[in-house]
DNA sequence: TGTGATAGCTCG
DNA sequence: GTACGAGCTATCACAC
């Protein structure tokens, strides 16, 4: 801790303001959990009334994205001589009470505690089913073992945070594995009153850093390289595996959580973390005893995962599977927590302006609603809804849910006429979207954070058919369909002296079909650079019709790759089921490579229970035990899964490349978001030309298939303007 | 007070 | 009784 020379500066600024609080929390009470909650809100009182702005100028650091983590972690650290110093001069008074025996520097303790000792003379805790868990609570036991990894061992990893958002949350301690049989827990941040030895930022820097110096596994270890990364103050860190991952690549549909893995592959029962951490608190008022025994297991357990999942991936996938995590997966993690770190500007302004506006309207529509139909209700409640409209309003009803008349938008949508509330109703569900989904938490968001941005989590093993999803917030739903959702779009903006920029690959998955299929029709009108809806409605219906019925070919198109059948169809494009029986029918005249193709995949996933994506994902099925009605599912999933399967595995090779071109040559740009098909950059407003080609260059040149990959480009001030 | 199910809506 | 993937908000019933 020698690099903050002036932490004693600290310490005697904090003596004058704690002394007196902490001994009066010792004095009243005596129950520990409360008496550590109160300590924490000490430690925050305390840290608001410092001027830690003035203090952070002493700390001889260069990172000032880890400063949070430090003083933080200083704060326990000077907290932790507080409390020993109140503990101490209580025990003066009440000499022979056995209640400090948790303190630091207990030797008894030690010598339990020490690794040396549990390997060599309590081998028979280690071999056992359960493994075992070693608390490294000094710098010097930390970096002993640590000298003892061998530079090529494979380290499993795992932190211990104060909650899940890494924007706002912080490390507490962790812990790592080298060998499947015993974990290592390292405390730095617990707190609360009686906390023992806990190990120094600098060393647990070093600790840290060495580990990574080895092959690195972890379960969801994104996660944790957010908190690592920030407190280390480094940009990006090498990861062997992922142990989530794997055990997605081996099945998509399989539970991922640690707990349920070590179940069903270990036979071992997890110390579960509800039954570590009491409710409403968090990790950091755990005993470091228990702390240890929760997180060595997690760690352990990663380790024997591993071992396994690999193992399985192997068997199940063969060097393929295995060579496709490796090279496209495991990096994919990174690319993702670089996107993650970056975040979005969010012009609040912006969001403000269109807040008042969408209010208003909510306002005088609810009004307006309950004065058409005469009685007051709540709007967002479909049950009651149902009530006004077909009970009392006696309006026709439609289709059913499960529970009774449905009153979705397409229902809405064919009562438009029949009473003067429907239009309200559908403009209000609109508004109050956009206000509580939208406007609302993404200004909230945004204030979070001192540049205005928000920062989603991209979730890699998301889906079944290895597409992302985006959560806390998704990002990959925001409105773009009507003139009045596009208005959140503009609130996505480029910072001063930037721009954005939007690249999306153009009808991708048709291309795949293209190539899959390898029909001469579709190959050569996406070769040829024809419209390839257009196309489709000239085969389908004939030169003369065709542009009359272009959007019928589209919707074919697309429904194409769903598995649709006749009764959708009809319902989407208007037509009767028989209409739409015939177009289904004359798309696979005219397209018979496609349906042979199609019926292909269906067969190989019968017969083999699983499909395979452009770079051998797979997707596995039991239609062994289905019904006929899941059979079907089935049938269009693996189908679909194909296409959306390897689009997805497109755009993940393209943004590997891409995010190791902007570090290499470090470019001045940013890559944000992805949108399935579409990726947004953030980038210097002098070079966003040049690069937003060399971004195309790399989306179009990707992989070399019978049709060209071809993208559409957009440069913008905010999103809005990158359609 | 918290959780799971349901309905509805947003996106590709 | 069938169009594929996702996540979020709101309501409501039910449990603690």
């Amino acid at each position: 801790m020698s690099q903050f020379g002036t932490l004693d500066a600290l310490y005697e600024r904090l003596e004058e303001v704690t002394p007196v609080r902490i001994k009066g929390l010792l004095e009243t009470y005596r129950d520990d959990a409360f008496r550590s909650r109160e300590l924490v809100r000490l430690k925050d009182d305390v840290f608001e009334s410092l001027d830690f702005g003035e203090f952070a100028m002493h700390f001889d650091n260069p990172f000032l994205p880890i400063y949070d983590d430090l003083v933080h972690y200083e704060m326990n650290a000077v907290l932790r001589t507080l409390k020993a110093k109140a503990l101490f001069e209580e025990s003066q008074d009440n000499a022979g009470q056995t209640r400090h025996s948790r303190e630091g520097g207990n030797p008894a303790l030690d010598s339990k505690m020490d690794p040396r000792v549990k390997h060599e003379d309590d081998g028979k805790e280690c071999l056992a089913v359960d493994g075992c868990s070693v608390l490294l609570d000094t710098d010097e036991a930390l970096m002993r073992i640590i000298q003892t990894i061998p530079h090529d061992a494979i380290v499993a990893f795992d932190t211990e945070t104060t909650g899940l958002d890494p924007t706002k949350d912080h490390l507490v301690g962790f812990s790592f594995s080298v060998d499947g049989k015993s974990g290592y827990y390292v405390p730095m941040m617990h707190s609360y009153l009686g906390v023992g030895d806990q190990v120094s930022a600098a060393s647990a820097q070093k600790a840290i850093h060495s580990i990574f110096e080895r092959r690195v596994i972890g379960h969801n270890i994104k996660f944790d390289l957010h908190f690592v990364t920030r407190f280390l103050g480094v940009e990006r860190l090498a990861i062997h595996a992922d142990t989530m991952v794997l055990a997605w690549l081996t099945d998509s549909a399989r539970s991922l959580s640690m707990d349920n893995l070590a179940q069903s592959l270990l036979h071992h029962e997890m110390i579960h973390f509800k039954d570590t951490v009491k409710k409403g608190e968090n990790f950091a008022s755990v005993a470091i005893e228990d702390a240890c025994k929760y997180a060595g297991e997690d760690a352990y357990i990663t380790y024997r995962l591993y071992e396994v999942l690999r193992e399985q991936l192997l068997l199940k996938g063969g060097d393929e599977a295995l060579n496709e995590a490796i090279n496209v997966e495991f990096p994919f993690t990174l690319t993702l927590l670089g996107m993650e770190r970056e975040g979005i500007a969010v012009d609040t302004a912006v969001l403000e302006t269109f807040k008042k506006e969408v209010a208003h309207e909510i306002a005088t529509l609810t009004e307006q609603i309950h004065s058409s139909c005469g009685s007051v209700f709540n709007l967002n409640c479909p049950k009651q809804l149902v009530v006004i409209l077909f009970e009392t309003l006696n309006l026709p009803h439609g289709k059913k849910t499960k529970t009774g008349y449905s009153t979705d938008e397409q229902v809405l949508e064919g009562l438009k006429n029949e009473h003067p509330m429907i239009p309200m109703l559908l403009q209000y569900r609109e508004y109050h979207k956009l206000f509580s989904t939208y406007i609302e938490p993404l200004i909230a968001l945004a204030q979070n954070d001192s540049d205005s941005r928000i920062y989603t989590s991209f979730v890699q093993t998301g889906t079944a058919t290895g597409r992302l999803s985006s959560k806390n917030p998704n990002l990959q739903n925001i409105p773009v369909k009507t003139a009045l959702g596009m208005r959140i779009r503009e609130a996505f903006v480029a910072p001063a002296g930037k721009k954005l920029i939007g690249i999306d690959y153009s009808q991708i998955e048709l291309r795949l079909l293209a190539h899959f299929s390898a029909d001469t029709v579709l190959v050569n009108a996406f070769n040829e650079g024809h419209d390839i809806h257009m196309q489709t409605a000239i085969a389908l219906f004939g030169e003369e019709e065709a542009a009359k019925k272009r959007n019928i070919a589209k919707t074919v198109n697309f429904g194409l790759l769903y598995g649709m059948g006749q009764k959708k169809l009809s319902d989407t494009l208007g037509i009767t089921t028989k209409e739409a029986k015939e177009i289904i029918e004359r798309y696979f005249e005219t397209f018979p490579s496609v349906k042979g193709y199609f019926s292909g995949i269906v067969e190989q996933a019968k017969e083999m229970g699983f499909v395979e994506t452009l770079l051998h994902r797979r997707r596995y099925f039991d239609f062994g035990s289905a019904t006929p009605m899941l059979k079907a599912a089935y049938e269009r999933e693996s189908v679909n899964t194909v296409f959306q399967g390897s689009a997805s595995d497109l755009i993940k090779l393209s943004m590997n490349k891409i995010d190791a071109m902007i570090r290499t040559e470090n470019l001045r740009a940013k890559m944000l978001l992805q949108i399935h098909d579409e990726l947004i950059f953030e980038v210097d407003e002098d070079v966003a030309e040049v690069y937003a080609h060399r971004f195309v260059e790399v989306m179009e040149s990707i992989l070399e298939l019978r049709v060209p990959l071809k993208t559409s480009m957009h440069i913008g001030n905010h999103w809005g303007e990158l359609k």
